[in-house]
DNA sequence: TTCGCTAATGACCAAGTGGTCATTAGCGGT
DNA sequence: ACCGCTAATGACCACTTGGTCATTAGCGAA
């Protein structure tokens, strides 16, 4: 257990919204803010159980003690600090034959886009530890994304083959966005849609392909 | 943090292999071999992290200093406790037209006899705690297994093939044996086999499917 | 039997955790 | 100018972590 070597320190103090402080900003407001961006950023970094209240606090340039001012435990502070997952079922939208392009750009364009602090890949670093707070979110999580491919999707087993395009999706978050190593975590956005739309597409539209048995 | 609620407690005493015993065994290989049993059975269900000298301790039956002893450090016990993963390049040789299929049963068969400490899943709850050591360990197994891939595989862009191959194995790994929910986790092996081969294919064999050339 | 070797123990440590709470100090209203 | 309200602080708590080490006790050899 070495001290530490991650992460970027605060650039003067209070790293969120609000106007350079002297000390004792008193702002209730721009402090919650800034402790939820820096619960963002530490859960991304280590996900719930190695996040600390403490290295939150430091972040945000406050101290340990207001961070449970505001938010009393830190189950409550993680549940805050995850955003809703934004809609994407209006994205998937349109001609079916074409489903499986708009499946891998949606995610692609998500995933490229909001990657600073986008929950999921928190959220699958946490439920990987067997948190079992982190775990039941993830799954809320993942159920709302399947309940838009559901919409979507035509033909036998329904239900597989949603999850395997979950899963699917899953392990590319995995390969480029956590471990971020390997081909898959290296090659450009568009190549990757272009391989996840070939990818997908048996999964998708089970007609075109070979469809697996009974 | 309450007390406890996983897992199993040792039957007598000393789980692993050993005579039943009094107090104070004094037989260094088994108390290595306990050892060794509670930290993967520990690391399957915690990562590295999360995974406590004292609690391996109490599972083998000993104390945690006896661990100590043993094995120095937490970061030497994880790599004694890690075994290298199994080969499969016997399992993928054949016929190319019928790859797909190999590599999915290769994979089911695999997780599915071996699910119990198979050190595939511990090491990707670590990995995706940020582990330093865990990733690196994560990383090495994974090229391991991509080497096998590539030497089977045929056609343009053989590494992101293999990275997308490795990246379906993972997404599926995660929902099925690390979250343990959703329909891929409820499905039955060769269910699932049949699933993963439709998938695959497109990937093994690009020729037959569409290729996502640029 | 005695005795050396060392496996195994358990008390101890410094560091770090989540959480509590009395105290301090900034701001708005009067 | 004063003062109440409360945002913010920092000392403190019980507890857990990985790691150290003097002590104890089992076994084999003499």
């Amino acid at each position: 257990m070495t001290t530490n070597g991650d992460g970027d320190a605060d650039p003067t103090r209070r790293a969120a919204t609000g106007p350079p402080a002297g000390r004792r900003r008193r702002d209730p407001e721009a402090s919650r803010g800034a402790i939820l961006d820096a619960a963002r950023a530490e859960l991304n970094a280590h996900g719930y159980s190695r996040m600390t209240i403490r290295r939150v606090a430091a972040r945000a340039g406050v101290t340990h003690g207001l961070v449970m001012r505001h938010f009393g435990t830190k189950e409550r502070l993680f549940l805050a600090a995850i955003p809703g997952p934004q809609r994407l079922g209006a994205a998937l939208a349109g001609d079916p034959a074409t489903l499986p392009e708009r499946i891998a750009r949606a995610y692609v364009d998500r995933m490229e886009t909001a990657d600073a602090d986008d929950p999921f890949v928190a959220l699958i670093r946490s439920a990987a530890a067997n948190d079992p707070t982190a775990t039941r979110l993830y799954s809320a999580m993942q159920e709302h994304s399947r309940a838009a491919y559901r919409d979507v999707l035509d033909g036998p087993d329904v239900d597989a083959r949603v999850d395997l395009i979950a899963a699917v999706l899953l392990g590319v978050t995995f390969s480029r966005y956590v471990i971020r190593e390997g081909a898959v975590a290296a090659m450009a956005p568009a190549t990757l849609a272009e391989h996840l739309t070939a990818l997908l597409r048996p999964v998708v539209l089970p007609a075109s392909g070979t469809a697996p048995g009974d």
